[in-house]
DNA sequence: CATGAATGAGTCTTCATTCAT
DNA sequence: GATGAATGAAGACTCATTCAT
C-alpha cells in the first residue's frame, strides 16, 4: 500500500513537528503522531530509531535552515552602517522564527531541561550571536576601527534580549493572538515596533 | 519516616518544583517527587487530587507571589518619573523571577502549549502588566496629563520586551553559567546592562 | 484488593517458573506469567524491574537451593569408600534436579546462546564440581594418599557425563513420558540403571 | 546484490542457522538473518512460508544427515563384537555432532518445550537408537543367538547416557572452551576418556 | 529473484492513581 | 496521616509477515 513514495518520512517530520508543538516532546504520542501522519506507527520505527531521534532530525533541519538564514541574510547586507540594516536582518529573523515557530517552541521547553543534552537553544543562540559578532567585527575592522565588545557581553546582551524575545514572539504567536482576538499584523506591528526601541535602538547606539 | 508532621504537603510541594523543572511537567514522575520529599507516594494522593493539582498549587503561589512583589514594588516607588525608578522596579522583577525560576520554567513551557488551559503565563502577564498600566495611567492623571497608550499596544511592548526577557534570563539562569562556565556576577551585570539599554531605554523615553 | 499479603511475588515467581519452562525465556509472555499468578501485570514490575530479572531471581534460588542440596549430601554421607555412597549422593542429586526441573531446562536452554552472561549452567556445575573435588581431595588425603586427578579433567568428565545426564534426564522427564507412555517409576528405574552402569561405575574404577 | 544466484537460499540457511544457534529460535529475528546472510528480508519469505518453516528445513536437513552418517557407520562396521568398534562409531557420532552443533543446540532448547511439536530430540533418538538396536539385534542372531535387551530399557539407556552426552557436548563445545580457556584437542581428549569409562565401558559389559 | 516500504498484532514496560490497613 | 501493595490504561518499541514494483 505505498504512497507518493518515500515521501512518507517526510509526512511523519511534519506531523511530529506539530504533534511536539502542541502537546511538548515528553506529552506527544507517537500513536498520535502516526495518526496525523496518515502512515502506520511501525512504520515510524523504520526511519526512525525512536521518538528521540525524530526530535533529533528536526532539531538538526532546524539549525541548518537557520544557518542558511544567517548567512543569506549576510550576504543580502554586507554593510551595516546603514540604519535600517538591522531593521532588515531583525525582520529575516522574526520571519525564520514564525516560520518555525513549531519547532522553537519544543526546542525551548527543552532547553530549559536539566539535562545538558537538551540545551540546544544555548547551542543555536551561541552559533547565531558568534556568527553575528564576528561580522559586526570585520566591518569594525574593514574601517580601520577596532571591536570595543567582550564576546561574553554580547552573548548576554544577544542572547537575551535579542535571539529569545523573537524566538519568544514566535513560540507565543498563535497563543497570543487567540488570547488576545489580536490578528497577526497588528501583533507583528506592535512587536516590530516594540523591538525596535528596545533591542534595535541598543544596536544602533552601540554600534556605531 | 514521619517528620515535624504536616510538613509533609509542604515537602511534596518543594519536591514537585524542583523535578518539574528539571524534566518538564510531562516527563516527571510521582514516584520521582514522593522519592524526593521522602513521603510515601499515596500521601501525594491524600494531599493532592492528581499530579494537575500539585502543578495548580505551584502556580497559584506562584501568582500570589507576583502579585504581592508588584504590589510592594508599587508602594515603595509610587513616584515613575525619577530616572532609577524603573531600575529599582525591574530589579525587584529580576530577583522575583530568579526565586522562582523552577516554576518559571514549568510555566513557559506549560504556556507554549496548544490547549489555552494552559496559558498561565498569558494570564500572569496580563495581570503583571495591566497593574503596571494603570499604575503609570493614575500618574498621568495625578498630574493633570492623559495617558496617551493603548492597553494592546503596552501588552505587546510589555510581554515580549519586558516580562519575557526576564523570565527567560530567570528560565535560562542555571543553564547559562553551566554552558559557558560564566558567574553569578558576571551574567548578573550583562543582563542587567543589556535590560537597562533595551527595554529601560524605551520606558523612559516613552513614559516621559 | 490485596490477598494473603506478600504472597504475590511467591506466585510471580512460581508462574514465571512455570512458564519460563514451557515455552523458554524469550517465548514467556509476561501477560501469561500475570495470568497464571492471578495478579496485574504491573505488580510483576512493582516486584521486579524486568522479565529478566524474574529470571535471574529464579536461577539465584535455583544455586542457593543447589549448594544446600550438596551440603546436605556431603554432611550425610563424609566418607566415599563405601560402594553405595556414591549412588545414594547421586539419588540425592536426581531429586534435587527432578524438583526443579522446570528451571533447569531454562537454564539448559538459556546456557546454549551465545552470550556469556547466560552461561549459569557453567557456573553451576563448576561449583558443584568443584565443590565434589575438594570433598573427594579430603577424603584421600585423609587416608594419608594423594588425590591423583586434574581438576580439568575432572571438570570435562563430571560435568558431560554425571552432572549434564541427570539435568537432562530431568529436563526431558516430562516430555519423555508422553512420548513413550511410560510411567515415573519405569522411567526412573531404567535411568538409574543406565546411570549406574556408566558413571557410577566410572567413579568407582577411579576412587578407590 | 546478487550474487552466484539462487545461492541465496543457502545462505539463508546458514545465516539462519548460526542466528537461532546464538539466540535460540525465539530470541532470533529474521531482521537478523537477512543482514548475515546478506539478502533482502523479503527474499526469506520468497523462499520460505514462514521464520518456523526455515527452522523445519534445517531440521530435516539435520535428520538426512544424521540418518546418513548412521547408515555409513553402520556400513564399515558391521560387526560390533570388536571392542574397539563402539569407540569408532561413537567418533562417528561425536563428529557428526560436532559438525552440527549450532543445530543441535537449537534441538535441545526447542525439545525442552511442552507443546510436543518441538519435541525433534525425541525424534531423532529414537530413529538413532531403534536403528542402533536393530543393527546389534541382527548381529546376535546372525550369531544364531537372542538379543536380551528390552526396546525401552535401551531407549532409556542410550538417550540419556549416549545420545545426550554426545549432544551436550556439541552443544557446549564452544561455551566450554571460552569458559575454561581449555583448547578443542585437550577437551576432546578428556570427553572421549570420559565417554569411554563411562557408557563405552557399559557397552562392552552388555552386549558381548 | 529481489527489494524498499508498509503493517497488524503484539510485547515489554511505565505511570498516574487507588485501596486496604 | 501514612504506607505497601495493587491496578487499568496506556506508552514506546518490536517483529513476523506482506505488498508493490
Amino acid at each position: 500500500m505505498k504512497r507518493d513514495t518515500a515521501e512518507s518520512k517526510e509526512r511523519i517530520l511534519e506531523a511530529a513537528e506539530a504533534v511536539f508543538a502542541e502537546t511538548g516532546f515528553d506529552g506527544a504520542r507517537v500513536d498520535e503522531i502516526a495518526k496525523r501522519a496518515g502512515v502506520n506507527k511501525a512504520l515510524i520505527y523504520y526511519y526512525f530509531d525512536s521518538k528521540d531521534a525524530i526530535l533529533d532530525a528536526l532539531f538538526e533541519e532546524l539549525i541548518k535552515k537557520g544557518r542558511q538564514v544567517q548567512n543569506r541574510t549576510l550576504a543580502d547586507f554586507p554593510d551595516v552602517r546603514q540604519d535600517d540594516i538591522f531593521r532588515q536582518v531583525f525582520d529575516g529573523f522574526v520571519d525564520f522564527a514564525l516560520q518555525n515557530r513549531r519547532l522553537i517552541k519544543v526546542a525551548l521547553a527543552e532547553s530549559m531541561k536539566a539535562d545538558p543534552k537538551h540545551a540546544i537553544l544555548l547551542k543555536m543562540g551561541e552559533q547565531i550571536i558568534d556568527t553575528e559578532i564576528e561580522n559586526i567585527k570585520q566591518a569594525y575592522e574593514s574601517r580601520g576601527g577596532v571591536f570595543p565588545y567582550e564576546r561574553r557581553d554580547l552573548l548576554v546582551t544577544e542572547f537575551f534580549t535579542g535571539v529569545l524575545p523573537i524566538f519568544n514572539f514566535a513560540a507565543f504567536y498563535d497563543e497570543w493572538m487567540a488570547y488576545y482576538s489580536m490578528s497577526e499584523a497588528e501583533l507583528k506591528a506592535y512587536f516590530f515596533d516594540a523591538f525596535k526601541s528596545t533591542h534595535l535602538a541598543s544596536h544602533l547606539s552601540r554600534y556605531k
